[in-house]
DNA sequence: TATTGTTATACTCTATAACTATA
DNA sequence: TATAGTTATAGAGTATAACAATA
């Protein structure tokens, strides 16, 4: 969050050293953007894109939905709907709890999150090709380690993007 | 993206590797997480956070504003708009060009992000502290490495957190 | 009574297109 | 004509509170 985050309308200084917090601030945002732009290419949002995500293997229920995606229900409940109307996913009436109500992916859905997927993952790899080897291994277990120990010391919670 | 995604709903593995697309993406909604989770506690969103992160240094015209957070015009007028109606930002027409108004950031305003900065400082640094020291700057080193090769790459085009 | 999900409402955020005022 | 900024409009996304149906 320092001056020196901003490198698009200042001269860049090639030795410098990027603190802590602007680094992985910047890396969050140019990874999320990265999400967006594959995603907007098929017309949908972030949160759309993690709403199928989470569906790929999963049909959950509407409260268990709200959970995994951090949102009140309310919030699902609009989610969804627009997303039914696009034809993604489906409402399944539960057998077993009338009150309750499944989402399902339908295959438009499945197709879409695969493809959004593929494209986000060359962007990744990409990404990460601005590395060697060595080095891309290094920081992927490194932030693996990170994102470990942090679930353990907070009771796992990490968020689920897909 | 893949289903190792999300340990949320899974029992955890302790010795499961994540992928470099699940580190990824995971680290970075983490760390938007917790700046949004600052943000909150003034009430106020991520991109207002940005907002007055980038007026920290700089008195840019709208248009210039737009840019620097990449949204269009119209969706800076209003952005400024609610910024200004709580207080935080002015508008501050240009003595050279009567078409040009400049957005500064209040006292208000300063105050507001210099202690939200503080708190998303703060976290990241809790968060980093799950690693070892050695661990920790080896990332931040390769964090830094990778933004500035990838900003190199693509001709300097980072966002701009702050 | 408690829980599940929806609805009503209000707000933020975003873009497109049309507009005003300056240059 | 071209540029800077705003306004009008439409839609997504979010939360809070009230509600209906079911448990």
């Amino acid at each position: 969050m320092s001056s020196t985050a901003d490198r698009s309308s200042r001269p860049a200084d090639p030795d410098e050293q990027l603190s802590a917090v602007d680094g992985l601030a910047q890396l969050s945002f140019l990874t999320i953007g990265l999400l967006e732009r594959r995603a907007g290419e098929h017309r949908i949002s972030v949160i759309q894109t993690r709403l199928l995500g989470v569906l790929r293997d999963r049909t959950p229920t509407m409260n268990e939905l709200a959970t995994l995606l951090g949102l009140d229900k309310s919030s699902a409940t609009g989610l969804v709907d627009r997303a039914e109307r696009r034809g993604l996913v489906t409402r399944v009436p539960s057998s077993s709890d009338r009150r309750v109500v499944l989402v399902q992916l339908t295959d438009a859905g499945r197709a879409l999150v695969a493809e959004a997927s593929a494209g986000f993952e060359s962007d990744v790899g990409t990404l990460l090709e601005r590395l060697s080897a060595p080095d891309r291994s290094l920081l992927v277990g490194l932030i693996s380690r990170l994102l470990v120990a942090d679930a353990d010391a907070n009771g796992v919670d990490l968020f689920p993007l897909a």
